[in-house]
RNA sequence: GCGAUCGUAGCUCAGUUGGUUAGAGCGCCGGUUUGUGGUACCGGAGGUCGGGGGUUCGAGACCCCUCGGUCGCCCCA
């Protein structure tokens, strides 16, 4: 007989399970709650659009159209294109569902995006990310609030300590226009020097000549003109009114002039927020203002800006997997006292505390089980236990136990609860107390 | 798409210039202990040596192809 060949997962996809997915997910929570602090409402979009959307948002020329997308046609025979973003999407979303009415329009959404790339780490086929967008407003106000928004999340991560804003303008129209022509005139004087890849990005991307890492391309990118003496009085008021923003909301940012945006609907912002701690992969957060985009999918001029995050960059930041430990493990021993564990289980989760039936196999072997699953209290039900009603409360981390009644089980799972919220409210009062006497001190 | 490097148990790795039945630690299962975890000791299971082809009396080691990971380039979160 043939032996069967196991099949393989596609190249670049994930199977995330186990520390990684404890990780993952705590990254998706984290951002699901500060979303809501800055107000934002979570939208779900569709994986795959008509390739039109992304096609004509992007560009055709760009790698991730001309190389990247996983499209395919449908029974029917129309185009489609498994997302390699979000933004076209939701601009589409905006238009074909009249969401004008809902500007000011502030969206957050996270999900599965797929680009056919060479897998490296931090770098897959499918991929996730943590997306926010702000449409519908041309103020300065709004790429801070994303900034903040941003930076807070890091912040409750614990990642921002490796992590830096990076920041540039790209100004309007206009300044991009002659910023833009400037710096063709330049490397068009310098053409014979620079790298084959540049030469090339002279044609199709002058912009990206800037953040080159050839090393013969340094000089004559690092002696181009800023942008800065281009820039319209316009341009340089909204810049100057995002770094006040930040300065006043406590984000710290440095300037990278030569940061830029290959495509063309970019407009005034464009920020990253870069480690050194994840090699080639080291952008973690990236975003900027898109005011030409929703125009190139033949809506109405609209402003918007916006950001996208990778999940499983962030999630390998992340010092520690945070443990989300088992509160309760309930040992019964015996067919009748199963029964019983059964009903003990639902009063416990009914009472809003994880518990989890160990049941079978030695006792022995399910007492460890429930230790090394980090249970916080043990729960036996014997012969005894059944007699008398009552179970045997047991204190995994003390080894204290005592003979209780589930109505006092779950009195002293609350106590137990109540305390170590204190703990943690004394722990961050302690950090704001600190912190108000360095203010102090500052002075 | 280009260049480099790696691929031996579930995990981390050993495996001498090609030579008998491929090893260790951790983990897993069982026992010492049939109503009590973290320790200790003893035992056990688990391997298409990524896959295919070739060289050879003999290949986990050498050659070719292929798949996959990783690092860099491109591009990007």
């Amino acid at each position: 007989m043939a032996k069967i060949q196991t099949p393989q997962a596609v190249r670049g996809t994930q199977d995330i399970f186990g520390e990684d997915q404890e990780r993952f997910q705590h990254v998706v929570e984290t951002f699901e709650r500060v979303r809501r602090l800055y107000g934002f409402k979570g939208v779900q979009m569709p994986v795959f659009e008509p390739t039109a959307v992304f096609a004509r948002s992007l560009g055709e020329t760009t790698d991730v159209v001309s190389k990247e997308m996983y499209s395919f046609e449908d029974r029917g025979g129309d185009s489609l294109t498994l997302r390699p973003e979000f933004t076209a999407g939701i601009s589409r979303a905006y238009l074909t569902n009249g969401w004008q009415q809902h500007v000011p329009l502030k969206l957050s959404t996270h999900g599965p995006l797929f680009r056919y790339e060479r897998p490296q780490k931090g770098r897959y086929r499918q991929f996730h990310q943590l997306d926010a967008e702000i449409i519908g407003v041309s103020e300065a106000a709004a790429d801070v609030e994303l900034l903040c928004f941003a930076d807070q999340l890091l912040k409750e991560l614990g990642i921002s300590d490796g992590v830096t804003l990076q920041l540039n303008t790209l100004g309007d129209a206009e300044s991009r226009d002659a910023w833009r022509d400037a710096l063709v005139e330049h490397f068009q004087a310098h053409r014979a020097d620079l790298s084959k890849d540049s030469q090339d990005r002279l044609e199709r991307n002058p912009l990206r000549i800037l953040d080159s890492k050839e090393r013969q391309d340094r000089p004559i990118a690092d002696s181009a003109p800023d942008i800065d003496a281009y820039l319209s009085t316009e341009a340089k008021e909204f810049f100057a009114q995002v770094t006040e923003g930040l300065d006043a909301c406590g984000v710290s940012w440095t300037r990278n002039s030569r940061l830029v945006r290959g495509l063309d609907y970019y407009r005034h912002t464009a920020f990253e927020f870069v480690t050194d701690r994840l090699g080639a992969q080291g952008t973690v957060l990236a975003g900027g203002r898109y005011d030409g985009l929703i125009e190139s999918l033949g809506g109405p001029v609209t402003p918007a800006v916006g950001w996208a995050a990778g999940i499983e960059r962030l999630g390998m930041l992340l010092a520690d997997a945070p443990a989300v430990p088992l509160e309760l493990a309930i040992l019964p021993m015996g067919d009748t006292a199963s029964v019983k564990a059964l009903s003990v289980a639902s009063e416990l989760r009914g009472s809003q505390f994880s518990a989890e039936i160990f049941g079978s196999g030695k006792f022995k072997k399910r007492m460890a089980r429930a230790n090394q699953v980090g249970a916080l209290a043990a729960i036996i039900i014997g012969e005894d236990e059944m007699a008398s009603g009552k179970v045997q409360f047991k204190n995994l981390a003390t080894g204290e136990q005592t003979e209780l009644d589930v109505t006092a089980v779950i009195e002293k799972m609350w106590d137990l609860r109540f305390s170590e919220d204190l703990d943690s409210f004394d722990a961050d009062l302690t950090d704001l107390e600190q912190d108000v006497a360095q203010l102090g001190e500052g002075d």
